[in-house]
DNA sequence: AACAGTAGGACTAATTTAGTCCAGCTAGAC
DNA sequence: GTCTAGCTGGACTAAATTAGTCCTACTGTT
């Protein structure tokens, strides 16, 4: 099945909360039993989202994580990216793989590179606003978009 | 990592392959090894490709499989939906799912709602004509499609 | 100095995906 | 008619990935 992890499910419930703080931090335990999800694995995915720049941590007594960036200017490949590292849709793709018995007459490569290529467009297209801002829309007025 | 599995990389594999040899019928051993996959595996694959039309099964003696439609007519999302059922890109989409433990305040289904159609109308325009027709283009030309 | 919190490595458990095995059915070739 | 190559499909095993836990160290505010 092609699916989103949940460490990404988990990063975007946590920015969309982070958001809803505006100013304020917010400790990974606020965070957790807010969103309803595993604290220490919320923990590594904070770290995560932190070294991409999304957010910032503060140290020490009623620390926690702040937003750094707004909604607009964060996109879901940047949070996969975070996450997961680079989109790779098919395995042949991986650099340095040699294992592909198809090699020689491979005539996948190509067309999984423009998938790949597609999808990276699409996640980079696709910014928290607009995952967000969808709860009022219906999901047919959604596909129009 | 966000990625199709093998049996859609098989699938989309024996489908050009078979493509190539107009209307005769290619046996499963024949697709196997000519595309360098597990033949008992890509047994399954067939049989599910067939399940939803896009090729015919021919017994007996120098059977196979035969292509039923064309190239432009075969699109990733029937693939898909052939070989891993609906496209639910959480799980939280499942239907029927119950366990979601953000439930009450969730601010992710419909997000992840929104992502999940942008992916199936991705997949939907997506035709094998067009992932193979790439062949010759440069990446940079894919993207602008 | 105490405390609340982040940082991050190592590990285990759970789930999913990939792949195998085998017995049965189908129809064309002889 | 019977042989045989090949499709059908269920049950099973193995491998890989993902999810989640645990523990120790570091950081900075009060």
């Amino acid at each position: 099945m092609i699916k989103v992890n949940k460490k990404i499910e988990y990063g975007v419930l946590a920015l969309l909360y982070l958001n809803s703080k505006e100013d304020k931090a917010a400790s990974v335990r606020e965070m957790a039993s807010n969103c309803g999800v595993p604290e220490a694995l919320l923990s590594k995915v904070m770290q995560s989202i932190k070294n991409v720049g999304y957010v910032s941590a503060v140290y020490g007594n009623h620390g926690g994580y702040k937003l750094t960036k707004t909604l607009e200017e964060i996109n879901l490949l940047g949070i996969t990216l975070a996450l997961d590292g680079p989109i790779q849709v098919a395995d042949c793709l991986k650099p340095g793989n040699d294992t592909c018995p198809a090699k020689q007459a491979c005539t996948i490569v190509d067309p999984m590179n423009v998938l790949n290529q597609k999808i990276i467009e699409l996640f980079q297209t696709t910014s928290l606003q607009q995952l967000s801002a969808q709860k009022e829309l219906s999901v047919k007025e959604v596909t129009l978009l």
